[in-house]
DNA sequence: TGTAATAGTTATAATTTTGTAACCATTATA
DNA sequence: TATAATGGTTACAAAATTATAACTATTACA
């Protein structure tokens, strides 16, 4: 094990928070809908039809807070609940058609914001960025889904 | 301006989002700080003394909040406010030796929280989270910086 | 069957973040 | 000099996130 890479893995990860979410956060506002209900689309847009469970698993989430987002999500029509005809106790979440209009509406709007600040960039650069965020994006997903 | 690779990179980034912030929080969690104080330690430090509206700029945060923040930070001793010989309206924020201490153990709770997770990996897989944390860092930052 | 474990909700409180408006001191400018 | 603009603070309210505990319903298992 490495000490020295996870260091700079470590490091890497703190700069880079403020500064996506500078590039994220932006977009969102002026819609009707909160970050975390952001989060929890896009989680089912990637996964499918997830737990109640499963949603709290992938974004680190506590199950009441993910109730609190669901149920809001739910008000608005962007998700329903269905139940599993396995196992009475689960509910499972699909997102609705609306749900994903919604968040295509929301990630047009945050390309748009990038496509700006992109354009300073090679074309290189943005081979770059596409292939390095897909690899956080796998890599971060596979390590926080275990457990 | 390829169409197509933007939306994959802000679709990247919606999905990164989340998961970086909650490998951040946890660890900073039980520390005598927040997160917003320690993205302002982190800008601190990466780009030295700045004033309050530097900050609030390169962090995308309402100047009333970083006063907030940089209030607790001067309570805690980690910065301390220094007053500009040519202009008295802008009073420049420092990061102290205390400061950096701070910042440093919490990195190192960050480097050790990840550790664990990371050992599920392969060499090559930290290889690659290790170059492609820094190339979104790099790239970002260089966007970002432009006014 | 009885007990423990799991899935989810409800309620409540505390903390953090965001937004707005008013305000003071200082600087720039017409 | 009078006025506007800038940098920062204060005060307040609202929204979002986090944490905890208690609770119901269902399932697993000894």
């Amino acid at each position: 094990m490495d000490k020295l890479k996870i260091d700079q893995i470590a490091e890497n990860i703190i700069s880079v928070y403020p500064l996506l979410y500078k590039t994220i956060s932006r977009p969102i506002k002026h819609q009707s809908i909160t970050p975390g209900g952001m989060f929890v689309l896009g989680s089912l847009k990637r996964n499918g039809v997830q737990s109640m469970s499963d949603i709290g698993k992938c974004l680190a989430m506590p199950k009441p807070h993910v109730t609190v987002i669901v149920d809001k999500l739910i008000e608005e029509g962007y998700v329903e609940r269905l139940n599993d005809p396995n196992d009475r106790r689960i509910i499972n979440i699909s997102i609705t058609g609306k749900g994903i209009e919604v968040f295509h509406e929301i990630k047009k709007a945050l390309a748009e914001n990038m496509k700006i600040k992109l354009l300073n960039l090679t074309e290189e650069e943005h081979d770059i960025l596409a292939v390095a965020t897909q690899q956080v994006k796998d890599i971060l997903t596979t390590i926080l889904s275990k457990e």
